[in-house]
DNA sequence: AATCGCGAACTTACAGTGTAAGGTACTGAT
DNA sequence: ATCAGTACCTTACACTGTAAGTTCGCGATT
């Protein structure tokens, strides 16, 4: 077999090459720096925009030497939500739990419209991380910690969970951000043939979503407030 | 092993290919046709098995042929989520209001179960075909017809949907169905090390499902018709 | 000092994807 | 008999994840 062309590698004349003369030292992969990048990655262009020859390039390294890092794609995306889910802050115990609730609540809408192109995924994906695991364990904890035993704080966290993950999506991914790719309905028509729809459509432009998921959970908060009374 | 890709569909020999005779006649494909082998194949194998040449192996016919009746694999999931939410029963007006919205919840519920490999799809796709339109009216319309004004009926619509779509979610798609591809917790180290994790896992399984679902209805249903009163 | 092991990055290759562009065969109307 | 149109097929391209193998250069061992 012939020879290829083989060009050696760092340091070389070769113009092709990027991070000249780092090889070997300097660290310039590292599975932290990787997921950072990807999470910018997805922020600014979408999750479709994700792949490891994209992101090998904009970390100037090949494809395959993220592989080195992460055994696959999923385990990368896993270490990307990490990186957004970690991010939620869970107010500390102490004071009137009814409130660290509330303010977890709005943590957490806070978290997903952060990363408003990641959570959509993040919705669908079963977290499973050692973060993610510790993480889920300190919300729970909320409940717990507000005086419900284990079997009601396990189905509130789960009620609650619901409304958060429904609402974060629609403001993340919803209608508000236009129709999708085939052929929408027309304004006009849905004026002429969908009464409905036309007399809440205009509430359903995004300066009405926090008026609306603070409504939806105080609606809840207060049906959770009565079972304890 | 070379395989008989050409398996000149249904069982004849002639290397020119036709058919079995049904060539034009017979109309073999069709738009519903393909989006309900579509639907069957998602709830069969998941949303990743769904492909135009897999599609076109299903249907005996050649992946581009599809595309004479979809211009593109978004009108065909367009399409496909189209026939599952069609099928979602709006119960009729009259009779109680609020028992007619409870009805409405848990149709919508059902719908979903019905397809738990394409609901997580559902959930993030935008719905903007004219069915899904029509069928959105309908939905809006149990608000309305309920006597909240055009501004809360829209903000109900809105929360009540999150709720349902953040269950519906986690029913066919969260944690119950085992842990995402990358190294999972152990349960042994849950145990150890997440004491509110641990506690409310076993009320986590799918048998618990229907009494979450129902408890947090019913909180969000007697929010609601408190607002009337 | 020469050798080796090994981590980290690179190369190639393959099966799969959506889909653009163009080709062909059959049908029904003229 | 001709012709336009519908329905389907073929080829090709740029992209994906990833399996397998290659090569470089540093640090430790001899």
């Amino acid at each position: 077999m012939q020879a290829p062309k083989r060009r050696t590698r760092a340091g070389s004349d070769d113009p092709h090459r990027k991070r000249a003369g780092k090889r070997g030292r300097g660290a310039a992969l590292s599975r932290d720096g990787i997921a950072e990048a990807a999470l910018a990655l997805v922020d600014a262009e979408g999750v479709d925009a994700l792949s490891f020859r994209r992101l090998g390039q904009e970390l100037g390294c090949e494809a395959m030497s993220l592989y080195h890092y992460f055994p696959g794609k999923v385990h990368l995306i896993d270490a990307v939500i990490d990186r957004a889910f970690g991010a939620l802050v869970v107010p500390p115990s102490g004071g009137d739990w009814l409130e660290r609730l509330r303010r977890l609540a709005w943590n957490y809408r806070a978290m997903a419209l952060k990363h408003p192109r990641l959570y959509p995924l993040m919705a669908v994906h079963r977290l499973n991380t050692r973060a993610g695991v510790a993480k889920l364990d300190e919300i729970i904890g909320v409940f717990r910690d507000a005086g419900f035993g284990d079997a009601e704080a396990a189905r509130l966290f789960r009620e609650v969970g619901y409304y958060l993950t429904g609402a974060a999506l629609d403001e993340t991914a919803g209608y508000a951000k236009g129709p999708s790719a085939a052929a929408p309905v027309s304004q006009a028509e849905i004026a002429a043939s969908f009464p409905n729809l036309a007399a809440a459509a205009p509430f359903f432009k995004p300066q009405h979503f926090e008026e609306t998921f603070s409504a939806g959970l105080e609606l809840l908060l207060e049906g959770i407030a009565r079972l304890k009374r």
